[in-house]
DNA sequence: ACCCAGCGTTCTTAAACGAAACCCCCTTGC
DNA sequence: GCAAGGGGGTTTCGTTTAAGAACGCTGGGT
């Protein structure tokens, strides 16, 4: 029936959230927009995205509210995107993305550019927010709950409802 | 010309990336290998996809050094898919992706499981390496480097080779 | 009046997906 | 010895989506 892989018939968080930014392109628009990239022109340019492809995907952003469109001109009408709070908590995403990147592909400082945090060298560090240490393969488990979870279509459908 | 994302041209880490694990489908394939699926029937049965996309998908994974393929079976020959250290690396990027779904689409607890870490709910919390701080979104930059960075598609070919 | 910027929409074409059939190799059971 | 079945794919074919280029719309500038 065509090509999308259809996860929305999984119960799973993962899977949930690849439906709403798992699409090509979609990443990287939201890398461009934390880059402060605001309006469609400049990711055409930047992405070289085909323009109806970029179209589209900013509109399911705005529709799963991780973008929001705001006016910045009335005559003519123009809008820009920007991130809502929802999209700016993916900001962890981009940042593991970017470091796996950095380390596997690219190799340590032979990247284009670099992260900073505060005048410092910024690498990614994922802790447990409860206890605070890296949790290890062993000691980090996915436990099945007892109730009836609902599928990624259904909490996708409560979630724009 | 088609419909490949081809993110090969730019010169990013973020990009680099998901030329690897940024088809449909693979980071699924690889959410199951964290959860100890190691087969081909068992990716396709649990997943649902096409024989000749996860076929595809295995392939470049192990062409990519993120998953690599072990003999189990010598008559008749049959191998299993395994984790590779650079696979199990990508750790973090799941852990982000399913917190994200969690909280923005599912909700908190209404997931249909939970992340359990030596006993306690884990929640994964993304501070820098070097001072412990969990980065706001003013204190984090992105730095050009001067040096000429090669592309995603030449990091890639030198990674391979 | 004409051109330009900004933001898309509409078209065609070609790649990638989805589904099901098919194939190979070997084991087990009758 | 032959059929059935499991594991791991490949082939074939139809459909959907992305790529790419062209066009449209709104208003501003000169």
């Amino acid at each position: 029936m065509g090509r999308t892989a259809d996860y929305s018939r999984q119960t799973c968080p993962i899977a949930a959230t690849l439906e709403v930014i798992g699409d090509p392109w979609t990443l990287l628009i939201l890398r461009d927009a934390f880059n402060g990239v605001r309006r469609f022109e400049q990711w055409q340019e930047r992405l070289g995205v085909a323009r109806n492809v970029l179209a589209s995907r900013l509109k399911t952003l705005v529709a799963h509210g991780v973008l929001r469109t705001e006016p910045y001109s009335d005559r003519p009408p123009r809008h820009e995107y920007l991130l809502t709070d929802k999209g700016r908590e993916l900001r962890p995403v981009l940042l593991t993305l970017y470091d796996w990147g950095e380390r596997n592909i690219y190799g340590e400082g032979q990247a284009p550019n670099r992260m900073v945090h505060d005048g410092h060298p910024f690498r990614p560090k994922l802790v447990c927010a409860t206890c605070g240490e890296e949790p290890g393969s062993r000691d980090l488990r996915r436990v099945d709950q007892d109730v009836a979870a609902p599928t990624v279509g259904e909490a996708l459908a409560r979630d724009a409802g």
